[in-house]
DNA sequence: CTCGCAACTTGACAATTGTCATGTCGCAGC
DNA sequence: GCTGCGACATGACAATTGTCAAGTTGCGAG
């Protein structure tokens, strides 16, 4: 069973924090609760959804392999995000596979629960809507990106992303390790060392899993600035 | 007053198809029927998103524009397909731009008269999900085929996706001008010319908008193909 | 019909990135 | 403590792609 403070992160998850109280009291007593030890898998690629699934703690990541065997990572989810919803609600195979990158906890709420309250109640469906969008337009953003940004600058992005302040210097930890920040990012992990070292010269240190950032305003003009003025 | 052979497009539409007659005629009784020039702009990033998009006849892309200018395509749409589902329900500003890139018909359903609808009828919502989940997939496997490809493997694909054959030869005519074909894609125009050129040898000829594909099974070999095997 | 522009192609060059090889470091297991 | 492995950094090299420049072509405006 379900430990409350478990129950607390769920209800402030994205998901979740829209929906009227007593829709997910319903939710969170079919819910299932797993733990999952790193390098586990979640769900496999062409495996039909049965669940909508929540991370609580520890980090999930979403990967594709390609016919020929390369992996690409499509996205990474912590705390509080969901992922599965499209798929689990038209009982379609997963385009995906999900892996725990750390020891994680996670809640599954089977999709048939999910389909009959929705039946029940529009709103829940337009909230869902809303959860698939917000991923949506992260892939969109991804996709800007890669077309639009060198290597060093998708870096400095990914560690404003972590940093959670305004202006001036601050230390951030690297949720994870880097070749999966690499594989997130879309370079390889070599890219991604000359893309630290890079980083240098607008005030950035590494040091093992942990990045000192001198002046966060430094480093967003960096990221935002057009990459043929360097 | 929009003509009945429009109607039977939308019909056939992929939002459309899998609801009731019934309610699509309340639909289609309460849509905006416009035909829109080559160029001209259907929404801008960041207005307000008031309707849900069905392209009847033509092409619009989505892009983007970044800080620095650039522009980064995001989609293209044509017939049967449709667009700005999830924002028009969140009443939240487009995250992107859409253009007519040739003469358009273009099908509007109001925002609000979708909405009260799904509270009517939650398979509504259920529908709305899947066609909004079918961008998303797209959007994934494009994340897949930037990162995983090369440049003259995009191409191919793209090509073998005009094509509707499964073997043997065909002749394809491509959609619209290579300077958006190579956005699309994520390159620049020159990098576009330099893939069709390598895609002779796989017998492609690119002639005008006009491309040939001696076998389309050669050049779905190459498209899959491990890009470090050339 | 001619002009001029925009799309397109091609070549040369530079920058970025992937690949391969080598070496260091931290850590788990013996 | 030693050993071995995997993560990570770095250098050399090759491949890909962007950038710049020059030339061709098709097409619409006048």
């Amino acid at each position: 069973m379900a430990h409350e403070a478990q129950k607390a992160i769920a209800r402030q998850s994205l998901l979740l924090k829209s929906l009227p109280d007593q829709h997910v009291d319903t939710l969170l007593s079919h819910a299932i609760w797993r733990s999952y030890d790193r390098g586990e898998t979640i769900f496999l690629q062409e495996e039909e959804a049965r669940a909508v699934h929540v991370v609580l703690a520890g980090w999930v990541k979403l990967f594709r392999m390609s016919p020929t065997g390369a992996e690409a990572v499509v996205s990474v989810f912590t705390r509080g995000e969901s992922f599965g919803e499209a798929v689990a609600l038209r009982n379609v195979p997963y385009p995906v596979s999900a892996e725990a990158v750390s020891a994680c906890d996670i809640m599954h709420i089977p999709s048939p629960v999910l389909l009959s309250m929705m039946k029940e109640d529009p709103e829940i469906g337009i909230s869902i809507l809303a959860s698939t969008f917000t991923h949506l337009h992260g892939l969109v953003a991804q996709l800007e990106q890669l077309k639009a940004q060198t290597g060093a600058q998708r870096v400095a992005e990914f560690l404003l992303n972590l940093s959670d302040i305004d202006a001036g210097g601050c230390d951030v930890e690297l949720p994870y390790d880097k070749m999966l920040i690499a594989g997130r990012l879309g370079m390889k992990p070599e890219s991604l060392s000359r893309a630290f070292s890079r980083l240098k010269s607008v005030g950035v240190k590494i040091n093992r899993n942990h990045a000192e950032i001198s002046d966060v305003t430094v480093l967003r003009d960096y990221a935002e600035s057009d990459p043929s003025e360097k």
